[in-house]
DNA sequence: ACTCTCAATGTAATCGATTACAAATACCGT
DNA sequence: ACGGTATTTGTAATCGATTACATTGAGAGT
């Protein structure tokens, strides 16, 4: 309406509306041009400009509409995160790291569970082409290779980054740690406690991550001249409930390794409760290694020894060359730094582990 | 806009525009307005041309551009779940069970943590004003009350739904479980296997949960008369490592409870496993409940006896209940089913629980 | 003094869908 | 057959910010 001229005062009843970039404006005496420039790219405007358009932001209380800002733009002003299983803590310091950078830079973040009966598939692609998401973290190593080929329906979609796991035979950037080397380091710790058997409880066949585990401890074992005993590795699947399963298992090999070193710290929970309630002592019988460590893993008993992820930084890490592939694909073509980055790992050592108890060796 | 006139064909390069819906309405042969109508309000529009432009959708690919959908309705498109620890386990099904519910219903769902050292205020303000919610779901009971409190600046604010905990002293619908009923359940049932003194691990004392659990425990000492020493009441936080600072005080009773009820799961397992450590059996010597039903109870060893919430279903239903109330608001000025819900919560009788040991009553 | 360049700002088109209002059509009863 | 009501569809304004392009003014160079 003729809103502009006759500065309605009566025709709304309700809350007052919010300011928008006009208002602000005309109380700065600039046009809405100049505001949007003090926002977005404030060397452009003079800083007498720029001061006063600030003031008039604070006089009333301006906040921009993201929406309005995301038409124009062209964008969504989100980005989707998709996580194979929401529940699993190893997962939530990732996210805040992610949510960190993210909201920094003004972006909403979106998670979805890719394991979500319902989800998955449709709703993946829903957000992949449905102007729902500027860009994609994923941490779902296993997800439909189709996901990501190329381009779909003849539109492209966001620039993707893999964080922890990623699909093989992409090369979409990622954001890993040595798998191989934090696996190597874990059965170095214990040879060099003295361990000489040694066994591996590992994540699923099919995982990526769990191959690279498994070779970084053969890596070890062989470095040091031992055996790997394939009777010694035992089915997992990175779940607590597994860690558990694992446990009769281990109680039935006829020679029993003196430590057991866990492609997770969930399993190595389970692991661990399980020996336990059947009388065998960790460390005293046997050491346990973990790999992630979570949030538990300092507060279970015994505390456990593993390999800290760090899991924030990978978070924030993986937002960040999201974001610049973001802005360079939005300048360019198809420019931006793309090429992974690896993090690094720590070994913690605690209180699961020890060296062999020289009377049972 | 000259737009329609020349269909320019060869001014971008790049991959092809993503259809819009005056696309669809030339294939369909109709005005944008009835695409727009098929799309939202389907029973608006004749059988005939709905078929045709659907058919037309279909045929161009077309999905809707959020952003100007949002834009032209004032609103964001989204809600923000306020939780108070990502990390904690218990949440994530709520999360799951709103997202089911909000993304059927087209919204997006931000999570965001309140304690977290950054966001907290700044962040919820900016989500609440900033035009970025619909709507608002707190899992949180120890927010600031002035967070709440009305109108901001003049302007009103999305509606909100507490669920699980709630600010006390506010109006605002939740939905939420019989914390009272529940305790007294798990302590009927201690009662009903014969034990007689009765302790009770509680959450942090200002929690709005914590008083009403202890309550119910006294509820059902009392029915029973029992005495409900409050020397049995000993202190925690909810986490875990709480329930492990509270076994040495347990410990150190000189006439220790048969019987122990954790105010949360994460208490109870972490009471065990020190417990456990001392040389103490669940339930042998010690009979545990615990309350909620996380994921790891089932696994737990022993199996933990507990008190089940719906996770999912609380989810749901706030959800549910906050897009009546997103509804309402719209069309008129505040009316919608205002109201809290209670559902119902259950016990589930596992390891952790048995008669006391007649040898050392 | 005069032209040229560069910085700062304004004007107005634009992003894509929704919806108030108008127009057209169909259906009814008398 | 005609006014009247209900149903379906179209026209065009609108949501609020961004940005291509135009304009203005100031300083530099000769």
């Amino acid at each position: 309406m003729s809103g502009a001229k006759m500065d309605g005062s009566l025709t709304k009843i309700g809350p007052k509306p919010n300011p928008k970039i006009s208002d602000v404006a005309r109380v700065a005496g600039v046009s809405t041009a100049t505001v949007s420039r003090v926002l977005s790219q404030p060397d452009m405007v003079s800083a007498k400009t720029r001061d006063s358009v600030l003031a008039a932001v604070a006089e009333t209380g301006y906040r921009i509409n993201l929406a309005a800002r995301n038409l124009r733009r062209r964008q969504s002003g989100g980005i989707v995160v998709l996580v194979p299983h929401l529940s699993n803590p190893f997962f939530s310091q990732i996210l805040s790291g992610i949510a960190r950078v993210a909201s920094e830079a003004g972006l909403n973040v979106l998670v979805a569970d890719t394991r979500e009966p319902e989800g998955a598939d449709r709703q993946i692609a829903d957000y992949l082409f449905n102007h729902r998401a500027d860009g994609l973290i994923v941490l779902d190593g296993n997800l439909p290779e189709r996901m990501f080929k190329g381009a779909h329906n003849g539109r492209d979609r966001p620039p993707v980054i893999f964080a922890c796991e990623w699909v093989e035979g992409h090369d979409e950037p990622a954001v890993t740690i040595d798998n191989r080397h934090g696996a190597a380091l874990a059965v170095e710790h214990l040879i060099a406690l003295g361990h000489r058997r040694i066994g591996h409880i590992m994540g699923p066949r099919d995982n990526i991550l769990t191959r690279q585990r498994a070779d970084g401890v053969r890596d070890a074992l062989s470095a040091a001249g031992l055996e790997a005993d394939e009777r010694w590795f035992l089915d997992g699947d990175f779940t607590l409930a597994s860690g558990i399963a694992a446990a009769p298992h281990w109680l039935a090999l006829n020679e029993r390794p003196t430590a057991v070193f866990c492609s997770s710290d969930a399993m190595a929970c389970g692991f661990m409760s399980e020996l336990n309630r059947h009388g065998v002592q960790v460390p005293g019988d046997v050491s346990v290694v973990g790999f992630d460590d979570i949030e538990i893993s300092e507060h279970f008993i015994p505390a456990l020894t593993t390999i800290r992820q760090p899991r924030g930084a990978i978070g924030e890490v993986a937002a960040g060359m999201l974001l610049d592939l973001m802005r360079g694909q939005d300048k360019n073509g198809k420019p931006a730094g793309s090429g992974s980055r690896t993090l690094p790992i720590e070994l913690i050592v605690r209180g699961s582990t020890a060296a062999p108890n020289p009377s049972r060796t």
